[in-house]
DNA sequence: GACCTTGCTGGACACTCGTCAAGATCGGGG
DNA sequence: CCCCGATCTTGACGAGTGTCCAGCAAGGTC
């Protein structure tokens, strides 16, 4: 291999990462904006005016609006997804993952509830837009492997098991994260202490739904396993 | 009162009538649009194209495109929101209420799947445009009585009391739901009988679901009784 | 029959959107 | 030093949007 050949895949590789780098730096600047406005309000140049660059250079980096909504959206999956693995490993007792779990949500919930706003959004655009159901439909199964390894550990140091599958704990989770995040941003425009109310309301309700699922005695056949 | 003034009121009550029925006419057509499109595509255009109407027509029954759109989301719910209430007065066992229930949820999916569609789409769109807030969080808490009145009523015939309060029992239902929703959509592309299986699923995770929240032996302190 | 209100049409408007391409800019290799 | 390729800007295009309005048809009133 000639010398000017190798100096020209590095060169290649280093464009590679400046590349990947510029489009980490679109994505994070189109999900400020995809936060702040949703999905159907953002256009390109809304999102590039977040940015340091001009509305043209999403075309150079990205093939499509599609491409760049996608590329977002998994790139903000891969950064929050493993945000209660710590928790896990940590917890020592069902109670204090429990109180950790619920702490976690609230954090989560005043910190991070544009990004929330978006992906319920863009969930529910997935119902009519078939180019983002690939992507959504991953990333929920993703979500709900996560919320799996929390709801499995904490029966494992119950020392019993959960009567409800993933999915059915996911789901009724997500119901009651949703509606918080619903009030919270209905709370977040009136009343400052109204905020804070939400995020008491969604605490008491993990703690009291999470060890409903815990079998009691002698196990009834209860239908909370899904088969697929 | 004269004679033509009598006269006059009634024809503006006649008159008042038609409008509204024009309206309810409009707002069908919508429905039907915005169930099939979502809420960011559908036009004024393509709404009215769905209709025996030209696009103009709707500035003149409608001040704005977000008038149409709450009264469409009005009128829709004002037909769907006691679904369930035949269920609640024609129970006499808690058994046969959560059979009942399961059944008419999967009805409901399975014959409404475009306007519930809609529906998780406006709630979601309502965390970004105001506008749809006012709207949107009182459908929320008529759902959520809907909703409390099979769960109460629920816990009634069991002989027990419900750990949870409205918005837990109502989070939590409707989060499972949408999960149905979400596959049963992702579902009818692929094939038929995963829709099927989507069903039962949803039939499964709720009649493993409500018996958890009726309290079993001397109550611990839960924590699911929302306090507002 | 003339007239006027009401209901509705269809086109025009101002604007935003995604997309593209021609040209400016800049930095490193010959 | 110049050139060349990568990078970015700017302006334009066509399609689609909500909104408004001049005008037509119909049906009742004088």
């Amino acid at each position: 291999m000639t010398s000017t050949a190798t100096r020209r895949v590095a060169r290649t590789v280093r464009q590679i990462d400046k590349v990947d780098e510029r489009r980490n730096h679109l994505a994070e600047s189109a999900l400020k904006t995809l936060g702040e406005l949703g999905y159907a309000r953002s256009s390109l140049r809304a999102i590039a005016n977040n940015s340091e660059f001009s509305h043209g250079v999403v075309h150079y980096y990205f093939h499509d609006k599609f491409e760049l909504i996608i590329y977002c959206v998994r790139y903000y999956k891969a950064r929050c997804v493993h945000r209660y693995d710590a928790l896990v490993a940590d917890a020592t007792t069902a109670e204090g993952l429990l109180d950790a779990f619920a702490a976690k949500l609230q954090e989560t919930l005043r910190e991070e509830a544009p990004m929330h706003r978006l992906w319920y959004d863009l969930r529910a655009q997935s119902m009519f837009e078939e180019s983002l159901r690939e992507a959504v439909t991953m990333i929920d199964r993703t979500l709900e492997e996560m919320i799996w390894r929390v709801v499995s550990r904490y029966a494992e140091l119950s020392g019993r098991e959960s009567v409800a599958g993933p999915a059915a704990a996911y789901g009724m989770l997500d119901g009651v994260f949703q509606q918080a995040l619903l009030g919270y941003g209905a709370a977040s425009n009136d009343r400052d202490d109204d905020g804070e109310r939400v995020l008491a309301t969604l605490a008491d309700q993990v703690h009291g739904l999470l060890p409903l699922i815990l079998r009691t005695d002698p196990p009834p056949s209860s239908g909370l396993h899904e088969t697929a």
